[in-house]
DNA sequence: TATTGTTATACTCTATAACTATA
DNA sequence: TATAGTTATAGAGTATAACAATA
């Protein structure tokens, strides 16, 4: 017997395949962040909460889902385990007191630099296998896929500075 | 109002991840292809396991839930789905009366051919943006983060005759 | 009456466990 | 007793629908 050798080898015609390789790495790395979270009591949507309120506290909690494309019924659990930990603060709009104003907390940027740091240290070890360039060749091009399939994935021109 | 920007843009640190534009194509992917075949009465698994029968026959249905990674009792909704259609046989293995020997049928052959072009048509959409040595690009930067990942993904050597 | 956030319900998908027949 | 395939059950996750408060 040959134990180097898979004997159960995938199908040549799939693995050829962009599509195939696509779907299925970017299943096994969302499984992978979901994992890691859910090891430290988070779950990988908070993190996204935090990325985006960092970028600013939105006035509403309907603009959140509609960000991130989430369900916002779905949103709800999410923001409520989030602001019991003192992460986020919800206030109502004293204009419209049917609005939720939802902001990041100092605790919540703390949480979110760690989350940040574990991010990092799965993307760094789910693409190990290539260098800073490719890395960055690789990201360009699922960017201009993603930009094309949906217009809110550009980035700001000038994000920093 | 500027109908052109849209208001509800996706954080920059989100999209500036590739492991987050790797899990939202993937699954936008995915999601995709799901629908197409579930529009003409099949669905994407069935492909799978039709291009892995197309190189040859298995002598076992673990054999094929082992190489594309299904649960097998999953699997046996599938393979009944395709063999009530004549796309393939199922026929007992007279040495171990337990095993079913699992292969593709001319009309199996048939089928599969719609299939790769169905697949083909959804891949060239969703890959629209990039040329051909982009997509080759990132077809090999994928790949080499899947082998790394799962050695099942190793091409065959000698493909091609 | 319409909208915001919330809660409750239903549905799909998957994963686990039991079952049958063969060995 | 163990294994291959099958069927049945349970659980998670998601989507839909009803609800209460406010406009």
């Amino acid at each position: 017997m040959n134990p180097e050798v898979p004997t159960n080898c995938l199908p040549a015609e799939l693995v050829s395949r962009t599509g195939f390789l696509l779907g299925r790495l970017g299943m096994a790395l969302k499984t992978q962040m979901m994992e890691a979270f859910e090891a430290e009591g988070f779950s990988a949507y908070q993190y996204s909460v935090l990325a985006l309120l960092d970028e600013g506290p939105r006035t509403a909690q309907a603009a959140i889902a509609d960000a991130l494309q989430f369900d916002p019924s779905q949103l709800v659990a999410m923001l409520d385990a989030l602001e019991s930990r003192g992460l986020i603060e919800r206030k109502r709009d004293p204009n419209d007191r049917r609005r939720q104003m939802v902001s990041l907390t100092a605790a919540g940027k703390r949480q979110l630099a760690a989350f940040r740091k574990l991010v990092q240290r799965i993307e760094d070890d789910f693409l190990e296998p290539l260098d800073e360039d490719e890395r960055r060749e690789l990201h360009e091009l699922l960017l201009r896929v993603a930009v094309q399939r949906d217009a809110r994935y550009v980035l700001p021109v000038a994000a920093k500075s």
